[in-house]
Parts: C-alpha cells; structure tokens; sequence
DNA sequence: CTGAAAGCGCTAACAT
DNA sequence: ATGTTAGCGCTTTCAG
C-alpha cells in the first residue's frame, strides 16, 4: 500500500545546516561568541547570550560534531561490539551501558558482529576511525592482538563476556563455574546424583569455564561422571533431542539435566515439553517465559545489566587513571529456582 | 575477583594514532598521495602504492572518520531510534537495518527512546549533531515538527512502526488491522463469535489501528460486541488477571482473546496457563517459546526484518532522489497458528 | 602520476 | 566581555 504525497522537505537542494558563522551573522557577534554560548563558556554577557540563543532555535542550529570532535581530540562516544543486539543477553548489556554512559556524558554506538572473527576486526578497525574515547569487544577472533596499536594511542578496551587474548585490557566475566557450581548443588540438594550436561563447543570461552565448573563440583561431591553424559557442540535441535532419547533410554538414566546456555536450554526444552515425567533441568541464562512453561525452568541467571554498566566504568576509570593495574571483574551469577530443577528423584 | 597485572598500553601518555601524515612521512611520499591510496583513487603508480600500503599496515593507521566527514559533508551513517534495542521486535529491526545499510556502505547507530517524548528529542537532535545522512525515527512525542530543519537540510527522516506528525516523511508500518481481522477470523472459523479483545492504551497509534481492526471485523462478520469485553489500558499483570477472571466469570463468557501486543499476550498468558481449559488466544506479535508453552500460543508475527530493511531502502531512495513524494509502505503480518487458537467452544 | 594550497566547522590560545 | 588567529586531519580543486 503506497500513500502519495509531496515530497519532503519543501524541495530545495540541501543546504546543510547552519553552522556557526550564520548564527553569529544573524545576531551580529563574533562566531567565537556564539561558540561560548553554545558551550556555555561563561564570558559571554547575560544579553548577547539570549540574543545567541535565539538565533540558534531559530536557525536550527546544530553543533558539527565531527568538526569539534577533530578540534579537540576526543569524541564523546565508546564503542560496543556485541555478539548481536538481538540477543536479549546482549541487548540488556548494550542498554545498561548506554544508561551508564549518559552519566559520563558519553554515547554508545553499539554493532553487532554475529560472532564472525572477521567481522570483529572489520568494525573494530571501522570504529577506531571514528575515534571513540574507549572501546568494548565481545571478543571471539583467536587474538586481538590488532588492536594493540589502537590501545597505544590511548584508546581504552574492555573485554566483556569472554576475556581478550594477544592485548593486555581490563575484562567484565560472568562466573561462569560458580553458576554451573550453584546449578549441580541445587540438583545434588534435591536428590539428584545422575546429572547430565549439555554445554556448548569447546572452542567457546565460556563454554569451557562452565563445564569445568561442572566437573570440579561433581568431583567434590564425589560423583561418579561418565564421559558419554557430558556432551559438548553447538546447539543443534536434532543433536540434542537424539542425545537426551539416548540418555534417558540408558537403563541407569540421569535424573537431571544441566544446559550451559540459552540455546541449549531451548533445544532441551522442545524436547522435554510434552513429557509426563520429564528430568530435573537447570539452564545457565534466565530468559522471558522460563515462568511460563511447565514445569517452570529454574536457571542460573546472569546479570547484563551489571556487565554492562562495568565496563563503562571500568572504561571511564581507565581513561581517568591510563596507568592503574588491568582488571578483571567477575559478575556474580544468581540461581533461580522455579521448579523444573525441584523434581525429585522419586517424583519420576 | 580481581586479577591484577600491569597496565594497558606500554605506560606512554597517548600519542593519537597515526594520521595521513605520519604515514606519507614514513613512506617519503606527500600526505596526498596516502590519501589517495587509502581511498583508492586510482592515478596512484603500483610501486607507491604498495610502499603507502605497508607503512599503512605497520603504523596501524585508520582514517579519522571526523576529519574525513567534515570535509566530504556526508558521513556515510545513518540514525535509528528505536524504543528499546532490548525489546526483541526492535531489536530485530535493528539488525536488519544494520545488515541491509552495509549493502550501501553505511553504518547504522542506534539508540533507545524507552518511550521517553522529551528523550526522541534530545537523542534526535544529539544524532543530527552527527550529521547523519540519514534518520529512521520511532516516534513518539506529539509531533516530529522538530525535525523540519533536519530535514530541510537535506538529511532525510523516515518513520517506522508509527507515523510521525508534524512533518512529511516517508513511513514503515505494519499492517496492523489487517493482522487482528486474520486473528479475529481465525477463531470465527474456529466457532468462536464470544472474542474479547485486550490493547493497549489508544493514546499508541497501534493499538489504535489494532483495535480499530476488531472493531470492524467483528462488524463485517454481525458479531454483538459488548463494549465491557474490549480492554485498552497500558500493560499491567495485575490488571489483567483480574479483568479475565471477570470476564470468564460471566455467565455467557467469552471462550477466546485477541491480545494486542507482547507485552499483554504475556499477562494474558500468566493468568491463564495453569488453567485446565483457557480460552482460545491469539496474540499480537509473534515470541521466541511461543512453541513451548501449552497450548503453544498462536500469534499474528510482524516482520521486524522486512521493517528494518524497507526504512533503509526507503532512505536510500530518498537520499537518491529527494523530490519523490512521500510514501508509506505496510509491511504484512502473517497469522501462525499453534494451538491456542484453535480451541474450539466445545473443548472448553 | 604526483604535489601544493585551500578550507570544511569548530575550539584553544592569545589578544583586545 | 568579545574578537582574531591558527590548526585539528582530511578531501577537493587546481597545478605541475
């Protein structure tokens, strides 16, 4: 369906918008007069400000940000590259630390890399041109060691969810292995001792901090693992359904499953939902509607927000203090009981 | 946790990257043929511009983007203001937008309104302080006639999910009456004439259109709607829970809902599923698990993708030929049925 | 093929 | 309190 009309904007060849001199024109003031007003560098009098000021809503004036940002050497904004903004995990990161940044008087410009190494580097390398005062990567290329010259210029990095390897920067992780901890006892304490895991590939940072909190925990409660129980790829919908038909058509099945990430969880899910009887679970990640389905999925729950608003803090204290120690923080995870990881052994 | 090990960087006092100059320096070469290597000028000999090249790669130099766009003008950037990247529709929106502008070899910034009139503002002016080429607006505020210098400037706005006013500009909108007569007649052939309808506040344009879609649906197909069983209120659990006791209370109740967005769908949702036998519903806006709650819920899904494509293209064509009149386009809605929907009067 | 000069819009430093 | 001068790093003329 197509509404037609006139066209926009009245027709004329862009102009551009007014800058400086013609507010200073209109008013008849020097253009550096018009420039303390618009950045209320006081020395201006109380009158010629008002007359500024007018001329500025009047003409639609609107600071060049490029040409200050090249005068004065810094631009007032971070970078932030996240595995996608449409995952809700990222896009809470990416509004906390928009939030956050206001309070620094900073801007956010967020890209999404759809966790392709290339991809990294290309719009690292893409927003270093644009000068941000700092940079946040979710970092998935083997190394990034490309942004060294970056960081020497004086440019801050800060890591989020998976540590940078090849540069020396401060980092915001989730603890991975406490939450996978805290799922397993949560299990143990209902009466589970036969508990499946099902985590993400190998190559993936947290992928590993996570199954390793699995073993350590099972080994401290002297569980007896079995290999063929732990179960480590990408999520794949039909890889998972198979496996845990297979688990659980074992003549000793386990009785609980721990899923490492949101994906699985699902996967999971799609597979347990329409069982009578179906196993204990415990997911790493919350996510809208865990409340929903039933039985109703207790998870360990990150908390986005929180790395989000840490590394813009730990970005601006780093662009305070250039020389202070590099950091990594660890973000506390929280287990959300709800009832699917409560089955009990005997409830089967 | 804090790991603590030497600074970032080296420890020198920031230098600034490399600019044009450092590299034809270190090359030997005046800083306009780096200029022309890095942008592929052509009339550039190959020797010259394999030695520009390396010094380029070893110094680590990147175009300053502030410097470049405030001599070219253009920026090659576009705008986006979306409510919230958090919620998942804009959140698609956004990454399409972000795919379909690199086609054009434009970046995409984006920031979240949270539904704030005064923050459209504030934000949209911040944006134009970047000289944008473009601006894809949600909006929100009572009229967008702030926006007439920006755009007789020459940068063109379009809309997405609702109109602007106060200024003509092109327009991205789902065809929100259109996707409440599928779900409306969805349950018709289901049996159901007794449909209850819960939307948001009418001050939203959309819930307008939606409710609107009801309205004369139902007309068309002689249903008696009772005035009681159509509800336009924000989003409130609380609210809701109460309203669908009510109303399934009645002595000639309604045996099916239309929910007029996510939000809603939600309440809607946790009141009624532990119920044995819930009304039929059909929600506005399709959700990731919508397939894992019982009964999996049937949706009328938007195409957030198609949106966030066709305001860039939109803008694209703009920025091509800007005296063509002022189009809205409607993208289709699409009616998934799952299950909720079908629940026909005599289950109940 | 390459270079020199000018200037985009703004702010910092220095006058007045 | 206001104005002048210079220059940020780059691209656009215009010459060589």
């Amino acid at each position: 369906m197509v509404v037609t009309t006139t066209g926009q904007g009245g027709g004329r060849r862009p102009p551009g918008l007014p800058t400086i001199k013609d507010v200073a024109e209109h008013v008849g003031v020097s253009f550096k007069t018009v420039s303390r007003v618009v950045n209320g560098d006081g020395k201006v009098s109380a009158q010629t400000a008002q007359r500024v000021r007018q001329a500025v809503e009047e003409l639609g004036y609107v600071r060049n940000e490029s040409a200050r940002q090249l005068r004065r050497g810094r631009t007032g904004t971070v970078a932030l590259l996240v595995r996608a903004v449409s995952d809700p995990f990222f896009a809470a990161i990416c509004d906390a630390a928009a939030e956050r940044a206001r309070d620094h008087d900073l801007a956010v410009f967020v890209t999404s890399t759809h966790d392709r190494a290339e991809r990294e580097r290309e719009l690292a390398t893409a927003m270093a041109g644009r000068r941000p005062d700092g940079l946040v990567i979710t970092p998935i290329a083997e190394s990034q060691d490309y942004l060294q010259g970056v960081l020497d210029s004086g440019i801050p990095v800060v890591a989020i969810d998976r540590p940078a390897r090849g540069i020396q920067v401060d980092a915001v992780l989730a603890d991975n292995a406490g939450g996978v901890r805290d799922a397993v006892e949560h299990l143990l304490r209902h009466g589970h001792s036969r508990i499946g895991y099902l985590g993400d590939a190998p190559e993936i940072f947290t992928a590993r901090e996570r199954v390793a909190g699995f073993r350590s925990t099972a080994e401290v409660h002297g569980l007896g693992l079995r290999e063929e129980e732990i179960d480590l790829a990408r999520p794949d919908d039909e890889r998972i359904a198979t496996l845990l038909r297979r688990w659980r058509a074992a003549p000793d099945p386990v009785t609980a499953l721990v899923t490492g990430n949101n994906a699985i969880t699902m996967a999971a899910l799609r597979e347990l939902v329409d069982e009578p009887h179906p196993p204990a679970l415990v997911g790493f990640d919350d996510f809208e509607l865990a409340d929903l389905v039933r039985p109703a999925v207790s998870v360990v729950a990150q908390d986005p927000a929180a790395v989000g608003r840490t590394a813009i803090d730990l970005l601006v204290e780093r662009l305070r203090q250039p020389e202070r120690p590099v950091r990594t923080i660890r973000v506390q995870t929280r287990l959300i009981p709800r009832g699917s990881g409560e089955l009990t052994v005997g409830q089967r």
